[in-house]
DNA sequence: CTACGAACTCAAGTCAACTTGAGGTCAAGC
DNA sequence: GCTTGACCTCAAGTTGACTTGAGTTCGTAG
């Protein structure tokens, strides 16, 4: 199996070598050797890569992402912090549906101050009284 | 019009008073005057308090969110852009979807490493295909 | 065998979004 | 009229996630 150097894993990933050096010293991703100087991956790392992208794109910090799926990729959480993580992020799904529909409430409407619009003010309160933690 | 001291602001939005100024420092929201030393807020203040909460929550920036609502709480984008911060939300709506269901299945799943169930498989290349820019 | 380029390490810098701390001001209650 | 507590300013510190730069080391091509 054919093992990649930084340059490449960071080609293939769109993630700049500082940045995969910086992943392996948190943890997040591990080399399998070195080659003289130079770090060997594993060509499953590109999936592992794309996770933490997802991740990251979900709003997760990288420890949060480290805890989810430890840096082989295998799941450390228990099954239930699992669906708990999961239903954390409907939760915020249903958040970023409140705050697209008051956009585009805003984009339609003619009033001069949305505070004044009933309608924006009904939308407010819905996202207000709906926000949990997270 | 009851006017409020930064203290009050503060209990009643849960926005510590260190980030009330630094949001004033930066444009995001705007005192009405001052009493003696004391900045006195306009209790609309809380509204747009909230609406900061919310765009945090949803992973903007403060730049960001002082683009879409200026610090009188009037939209300052066009309709069309106001359109695009809408589809661009939900595009990340779809991405945390299909985050949720990888985790769903994940916390279900019986494969020792998932980097070898061919759902997990498709769950991330279904993941991957769609992710755009944000 | 030497030169090149791609990696390396380690310390320091950067950016956003705040927080903390020191030292100062002021209005209201006693 | 004095104390007190809530606020003020300004500079510096903090955290997460990296980036940048200086100086170093290899493996490979010529």
């Amino acid at each position: 199996m054919k093992l990649l150097d930084i340059g490449e894993v960071s080609d293939r990933s769109g993630v700049p070598p500082s940045a995969l050096r910086y992943y392996e010293d948190v943890g997040l991703i591990a080399s399998v050797g070195r080659h003289g100087l130079r770090r060997q991956f594993d060509p499953q790392v590109l999936a592992q890569l794309a996770l933490i992208a997802m991740g990251r794109e979900a709003g997760f910090s990288l420890r949060e992402i480290g805890e989810v799926f430890g840096r082989d990729g295998r799941a450390s959480l228990s099954r239930p912090d699992l669906q708990k993580k999961a239903d954390e992020l409907d939760a915020q799904i249903r958040k970023l549906g409140r705050l697209s529909r008051l956009l585009r409430h805003v984009a339609e409407c003619p009033a001069p101050s949305h505070f004044e619009c009933p309608k924006f003010q009904k939308l407010m309160r819905l996202a207000l009284r709906n926000n949990g933690r997270r």
